[in-house]
DNA sequence: TCAAAAGTGTTATCCTTACACCCATGT
DNA sequence: ACATGGGTGTAAGGATAACACTTTTGA
């Protein structure tokens, strides 16, 4: 430890001077009218959040104040997301960390203050929506990302910034790919797209890319938590965390739909489901979904516990 | 905004009071003498970490500047694993943030501090590593956690230790699962079986399981760094980082075994790694290990932004 | 000649994919 | 009748797992 003394004496600063602030913030999501929403405060979008104080018991539970406080949202299930030190902030007298957090809840009619908001993700994010074919957007994109690339000094920086566009987006017949929501977002953050880029009055005279932009970094963290959660809904059983507790398979697969942002095949999604064994039928059905009566089905809580649910990729020795 | 200027003042502390610390933790973690090591400073086998400082230009680069000053170790790749507020100082004036990182490089035989050691990490963790079989130890944490699952109040709870000890550790007929080490980890600590947990002076008299303990949580912070290794290599080619410029296959298969602590097929391994195209043959060969002579191959550093390696899990409608 | 490691083939099996088709209900 | 959603079957193809076997070197 006398290592770590000597490094704070280098400077000429106390010791008092590197206190941080501590920042919670939350993208809370729930299924709201069939889509994926996410919870916003403000006129402006912004996630809620706040300081990590003295008086929280823990990181979870101090999001879980702010949240509840600023929204009237209570929250399920909370992950951890990312941390990050505010870049913004570089040279003032105080930095500010941040600590994200992913949660997923049930929208809570009853409660909710009056200053919060569902905002459909894909209002942010118009071209991460695949469920109806590849959005229309993309072709502006293509077009405002290649003329980026070509803007590139050397070849070899248009030929990288092309592929690199090309992968995120899956130009020239490569294959769309929905979990590299925050990549292509940080491509149109870099190539100036977005409205965010612009704040610093540069390159302000651009018309900035379709969707809502949100305060701060809010929209980054916003993607962030959007790729986090489409990767994870493929390997673990984290969607019912967004389902009531009865359901249809159907409204299962619109769910998860809805989240990945593209269409999936019914008899081989309900044949996955199923042998998966992370759904019991309850003998009930519901006709309110039109059609013939669907079977409702409800989530097996104990499969959690059960199994590890993480299959090796490993080719194993033996048995 | 308001709303949370509003959740401030709603105590009677002021502002300055929520300060807190932020501390950068680093699990390093290189190759050595065949099995996988992590880097410790100190007699009490600690990781390097030291103070987010106002200096630093991002996390990243402020836990770098602690590893180098600290162990005279460069890191490459750099990883955040986990943020979380230091528990054992709830009621003290300030607040411990830990932000940790898992680090993957080559150890620097040249330059070196002299505090620093490089530790096989199952030194802390014997029971992670059934590369000969499943170890002795594992044996006797069975008869102790069946010893703590029967010490449980209710008949309930029994039968809910046994059953996540025999997930977390294989009983019963289950299989071995390599990426639970945390969850292993974290029982053993629940039941009081490991050092740390009997710091606090009550069951003292306990003898701990084999297995070097760490400072503070240190410990199970190496253990998250392991779980997220042993479960990334599946998904993401990390192992290379940890590799040389030039290796031989059954070099690659035998960092692989390390790391995940358990056999694999030999066959099998060279086909998944060829079909996956990651690496590339030199043309050259090497004589070096014994027997026939290896032919070398490279990493295809290009594989990584070629392709995003992440196969989709879901039954995508039509292609 | 033998041990040790490198490397190749082959087969059975499971999982995924793609598609075609039938069932039950309300209008 | 027909539209809408519910639900089942099946066959092809690819990936994985298990195992047997040949090749090339150094001691």
């Amino acid at each position: 430890m006398d290592d770590r003394a000597k490094g704070i004496r280098k400077g000429k600063a106390e010791v008092k001077a590197n206190d941080v602030k501590a920042d919670l913030i939350a993208v809370v999501v729930a299924m709201n009218g069939g889509g994926p929403c996410v919870l916003t405060v403000g006129q402006e979008a912004a996630l809620p959040s706040g300081p990590f104080e003295l008086a929280h018991r823990s990181l979870q539970s101090g999001l879980r104040g702010w949240v509840e406080q600023q929204t009237g949202q209570p929250l399920g299930y909370i992950e951890q997301l990312y941390t990050f030190a505010d870049r913004d902030r570089i040279g003032e007298e105080q930095r500010v960390i941040s600590i994200s957090y992913l949660a997923l809840t049930h929208p809570d009619k009853a409660g909710g203050s009056a200053g919060r908001h569902w905002r459909s993700w894909y209002d942010c994010f118009p071209w991460e929506d695949h469920r109806s074919g590849t959005p229309a957007v993309v072709d502006d994109l293509r077009l405002r990302l290649i003329e980026w690339a070509d803007g590139a000094d050397e070849g070899a920086a248009r030929l990288d910034r092309r592929r690199r566009a090309a992968i995120a987006f899956g130009f020239d017949d490569r294959h769309w790919n929905e979990e590299l929501t925050l990549q292509r977002y940080e491509l149109l953050y870099e190539a100036a797209l977005v409205e965010e880029a612009m704040r610093g009055g540069y390159s302000a005279s651009l018309t900035p890319v379709p969707g809502k932009s949100m305060i701060a970094d809010h929209r980054r963290i916003l993607a962030t938590a959007m790729a986090r959660l489409r990767s994870k809904i493929k390997y673990r059983p984290v969607v019912f965390e967004l389902m009531p507790p009865l359901f249809t398979l159907l409204q299962l697969q619109r769910t998860v739909e809805a989240l990945s942002g593209r269409l999936i095949n019914k008899p081989n999604f309900r044949r996955l489901i199923e042998q998966q064994e992370l759904v019991e039928e309850t003998g009930e059905t519901t006709a309110e979904t039109g059609g013939r009566p669907a079977k409702l089905y409800r989530f097996r809580h104990d499969i959690l516990d059960e199994r590890p649910v993480a299959g090796t990729k490993l080719p194993l020795a033996r048995a």
